[in-house]
DNA sequence: CCTACCGATCGGTAGG
DNA sequence: CCTACCGATCGGTAGG
């Protein structure tokens, strides 16, 4: 009795988290089962239920966790009193540097969104399409200011996530990765490609 | 006795190739069942397999199907006699044109793939390769002859695909979606992005 | 954290 | 093309 457990607890529900997130972006969240991921934790199956509520949880703090993460950048850079194509090449950085550290979160966040169940579903999709809309409003202004092309806004929002979010088969073959080349070759692209 | 039935049944192994291409974009390979697409369809779960050998074989045929379609265009491209940045052009032209037009089968070949069972899996990851190889060869031959700016081919290649795979987004909001003004908005981002 | 187990659903087959 | 059915596997629970 009175053991201490809080603490040993919560890190448990990390690891499992973590390992969920390599699971799902491996296999996809459907075809990943509890009995693998509980095998890879080191416990059966059924004792994973005492960390977590059930397998949709574990997508849905994956995907919240990434959405926040995001959330809280655009916040900072729209705060900025920078010109419109140092805004969007930051946004690019930090959007490359979150997929190379935090990799499979947020490529399971990307790709397997769709089976989160309500109201989680309608909430990410909504915060997605906020996310967006703050991205093509930079886009917007550098455009009246003449610092970018004449080019529909959502296109190049969508170019450069896809892009971005594209990094996965990097991963796959591991081959000579560097993070820091691959965001030289990405900006030189897409803000070469949206400069005037 | 002596019924024709051949065409018959070609032509119902083609709906239920498309419907379920349709029903795989729609819930992901792994979670589409068997059932939904037999209701779909409008015959009984069992029926389906008098014309498919295996819920498999569909995803086979469909990735198949886009790969030869993509190969076939990669050696018309090759055996022209333009500069790169017209060749460069000439596949994203395609490759959207795929999306807008052949969309469900496009889409489930670029992101459920992994779901195909040896040895179609390595074939066809074998496939993919080759196109991408071919692809980047365009673009550094464009970079030898001082057409495009001094990139990485290979990172290049995969901004392209991935942008361009990236359509779906459109055709989940339906919003005025014109196929033309699209490409046009994706060759002055991409292309304006490799010009020197 | 484990043993034992549940109801549901899956892809697919037998036989007509 | 259907009825009837199979073995396997799933997410999750009861009870200790």
């Amino acid at each position: 009795m009175g053991r201490i457990k809080t603490e040993n607890n919560s890190s448990r529900k990390e690891i499992i988290l973590k390992k969920s997130a390599e699971l799902f972006k491996e296999k996809g969240y459907k075809a990943a089962s509890m009995r693998e991921l509980a095998e890879i934790v080191g416990v059966e199956a059924a004792s994973l239920y005492n960390h977590i509520r059930s397998k949709s949880e574990l997508l849905h703090l994956i995907c919240f966790n990434v959405a926040t993460h995001y959330s809280a950048f655009m916040d900072e850079v729209e705060a900025e009193k920078n010109n419109s194509l140092y805004k969007i090449e930051k946004l690019i950085r930090f959007l490359i540097d979150g997929m190379v550290e935090n990799f499979e979160e947020v490529y399971v966040c990307d790709r397997e969104w769709k089976y989160l169940t309500e109201p989680y579903l309608s909430n990410f999709q909504s915060q997605r399409r906020t996310f967006r809309k703050r991205f093509a409003s930079i886009i917007e202004e550098g455009i009246r200011k003449k610092e970018i092309k004449k080019i529909d806004a959502t296109t190049a929002v969508l170019v450069i996530l896809h892009a971005i979010s594209g990094i996965e088969s990097w991963h796959r073959s591991k081959q000579k990765f560097d993070g820091k080349e691959l965001q030289e070759n990405m900006i030189t692209i897409l803000v070469g490609g949206l400069k005037k």
